[in-house]
DNA sequence: AAGATTTAAGAGTATTTAGTCGCAAAAGAA
DNA sequence: TTCTTTTGCGACTAAATACTCTTAAATCTT
């Protein structure tokens, strides 16, 4: 069940990797994060650059510069990473992609598929980036490799 | 929120315009269903073929010759079409793609996209193409255009 | 048997997504 | 000022997905 593509699969991860270094200050090397992580440099520095844009990250070029969260981690969800990342319209659209299916002329999986996904959604909603920075910092992952 | 692939959408909306013709009776003709869904008939008759081979539908040749749902339509769940089309482990993907997430060493949003997926699957898993043929029999949608 | 109809199958094309590369711009260090 | 570090940004390449076209095979009609 794929759902996210790989730019917010990886931005996700780092943003994830960031909160769980709440405790280093100052900004964190992109080029590091790519290699601990192992997600491609430039790919990954184009991700940081929209979530700069949007901000969720402040970044800083130079030596000692690097990407840092613009936000305390319990105040970015999943839901702002995936709006920004996939698009605004990312949990209004149809599970069959028909146009014009909406809340007056919803297709035959509409109301199914509204229960499912606003299950999702809620768990976006409500996830933070501290809450899962914590579970990496609990050695429950390889994500840091 | 994409999850499904076009093939499978497609493949989908077809077999819910099949089910919702319960009255009539032999094969029903791929270019008509695809003029009437507005799918490629070339894509829509691949999409086809995978089903016939996994014995969701069955095809006949020549004149007045088509497709037709192989078993009653209370007997197909979404689920078993997804599986053919995506891919048997369509449900068991880590929502962040990493090879080594799983129950022994979880990333940390698995836990939440577990639940999130679980009722997801769960809908998958109950909803039948009768049900579905139904409300479109109830004038609900322009599927059927 | 010949021709028409309709699915099967595979090759080919186009579009989207993913990933790479090179250089410009900002900022610090020597 | 010049060199080094590091992000910003645009162009390019590769791979996956979506779509199209052609021909073969099955079946019916005449």
């Amino acid at each position: 069940m794929k759902v996210l593509s790989k730019a917010t699969i990886y931005g996700l991860r780092a943003l994830v990797y960031l909160a769980s270094k709440k405790d280093r200050t100052g900004y964190l090397n992109i080029g590091e994060i790519s290699e601990k992580l192992n997600i491609s440099f430039h790919f990954l520095t184009k991700t940081f650059q929209t979530l700069t844009l949007h901000g969720i990250l402040e970044s800083y070029r130079g030596p000692n510069g690097g990407i840092a969260l613009k936000k305390p981690a319990d105040q970015i969800f999943l839901t702002d990473i995936v709006h920004i990342l996939e698009g605004a319209d990312f949990f209004d659209k149809c599970l069959l992609g028909l146009p014009g299916c909406g809340v007056e002329a919803p297709c035959p999986v509409h109301d199914f598929w509204k229960d499912a996904k606003k299950s999702v959604k809620h768990e976006f909603d409500i996830t933070s980036l501290a809450e899962l920075g914590e579970k990496v910092s609990d050695e429950r992952m390889r994500l840091v490799s």
